[in-house]
DNA sequence: CCAAAAGTGTTGCTAGTACACCCATGA
DNA sequence: TCATGGGTGTACTAGCAACACTTTTGG
């Protein structure tokens, strides 16, 4: 941590802290910006695929620009509300601002991004959060923001194979692109994948967020078997679903999550 | 990013960043903490182990304990320095003025802690960085540093097995084990345990990396095999090394660090 | 010569892939 | 009863661990 200080210097901790100048420094924002990833049905009935929050900007700067939701984070106790106790609380404050967030959910640190100039108004240090939820209700706006949708990736040029195109504010196209590979990794060596799933789900629902997420079609037999076999993954809930698939199908097992965190062995995407 | 504005709102955005204060908020201070990682010779022969880079603190909060490197993060030009245009060139900065940095390293974000309270002075946002380096030169003190230097991961309860116990300054102790944590996992499907050794090196020095890292023997002679069978982890530079071990041996063969980042198929550290 | 370290050959096991096939259900 | 999707059986194959063995060097 810092080795430079506030003004006062020697003596002991008690004098040094009353003697110190919060103001002394140049001033730095800090804000949270968060990737919020579901899976939901596309527009148009292409099935399920993975979308992102977005908000579109009502306010200086980038006013009219889409954007990750994000905003500062609040150091002290001021009229608005209460200071934020960590930065997921910050996160999860600003999120809720804009749609309605049911447990649990999948909450991690991303990355932080302070290059100067990234903001024209000061310099902002921003952490990026990426969240990953279940199908969640579609957002309302909330105070400064035009407009606020649940956005396919692959419009975004997020999608599979695809270049990201320039089109969010700020450098928010890296942090989306940081938060989707960040997902798409995280499926192959964790059982994130049942958070984007309900409370109880059937393995070929667990191989639709796969398959969404990496871009490509899974050996369905296979896939079954390897769920199965990873001990932790899933636990049967002894029910089967109610009505097997639209034309007809057995009435597939009943999963939930299961305990394991990290997947022994991973289910890799690079092989085919 | 921001949704609140620091004062102005509405017009053009050039008039809005003329009207806007950004002392307008509460003050944030953020700061970088490197831990930097580097495998060099242990204390009693025990051959060579991974070390971090710790400096004892010689002012307040906290003097007189043993921390990361870091200080303040120069968000504008200031009597001591320019200001720094990137995170990453804050650690470097950070880093340089505690020992000699010699290119190229690996510098790698870890993660942001901004817990209310974590600092007595402020709110502090500490933007963790993660360096792993080639035998780097002893430390020396720098600007409010009573003393610095390389300590065994061994001796602070990071080595393998052992439970961390809580030494250093602030909340480090946990950084440090994230780091720690963060470079076992990398050897996995990274070429990164190149970047602890020099432009030249054996596959067994090359392994020494990998079980110095992960704490447990590793089969040499499948070891050997795999590394050369991983495509792009290192290039023969057609040279033998001067002599063999001290105690005989054959003169083995020196490779330099190839091109690949990621490694297909990774070494996996939970089998056996 | 002997010990030590580098490097190769070979074999058996395990885990993943592909494909065939049976089961249960809706229309 | 046929199409659809769930689920199992089984052969094939690639990759890994184990171990034996050869090569090259220092003392």
């Amino acid at each position: 941590m810092a080795t430079e200080d506030g003004g006062a210097a020697g003596g002991d901790e008690g004098s040094f802290l009353a003697g110190y100048d919060p103001h002394a420094f140049a001033p730095v924002a800090v804000t949270v910006d968060v990737a919020a990833l579901t899976i939901r049905p596309g527009t148009a009935g292409r099935g399920r695929e993975p979308h992102v929050l977005l908000v579109r900007r009502g306010e200086h700067p980038q006013r009219g620009r889409w954007a990750l939701p994000g905003g500062f984070v609040r150091a002290e106790d001021t009229p608005q509300g209460p200071a934020d106790d960590d930065l997921p609380d910050a996160a999860l404050r600003v999120l809720s601002e804009k749609t309605l967030l049911p447990g649990p959910l999948h909450l991690e640190q991303l990355a932080t991004y302070g290059a100067r100039g990234r903001d024209p108004r000061m310099r902002v240090v921003s952490v990026a959060y990426l969240l990953m939820a279940p199908d969640l209700p579609e957002p309302h706006r909330g105070r400064g923001i035009e407009e606020a949708a649940w956005v396919p990736l692959r419009e975004l040029g997020h999608g599979i194979g695809g270049r990201s195109r320039h089109a969010l504010a700020f450098d928010h196209d890296r942090v989306l692109a940081d938060a989707v590979e960040r997902a798409r990794s995280k499926l192959e060596y964790t059982s994130l994948a049942t958070a984007f799933l309900p409370p109880v789900f059937t393995i070929t629902e667990l191989r639709g967020v796969y398959e969404s997420v990496w871009g490509r079609e899974l050996h369905a037999a296979n896939f079954h078997r390897k769920i199965l076999a990873t001990p932790g993954f899933v636990e049967d809930t002894g029910e089967l679903a109610e009505r097997g698939g639209t034309g007809g199908g057995r009435r597939p097992r009943l999963y939930r999550a299961g305990g394991a965190a990290t997947l022994h062995p991973p289910l890799l995407r690079s092989t085919q």
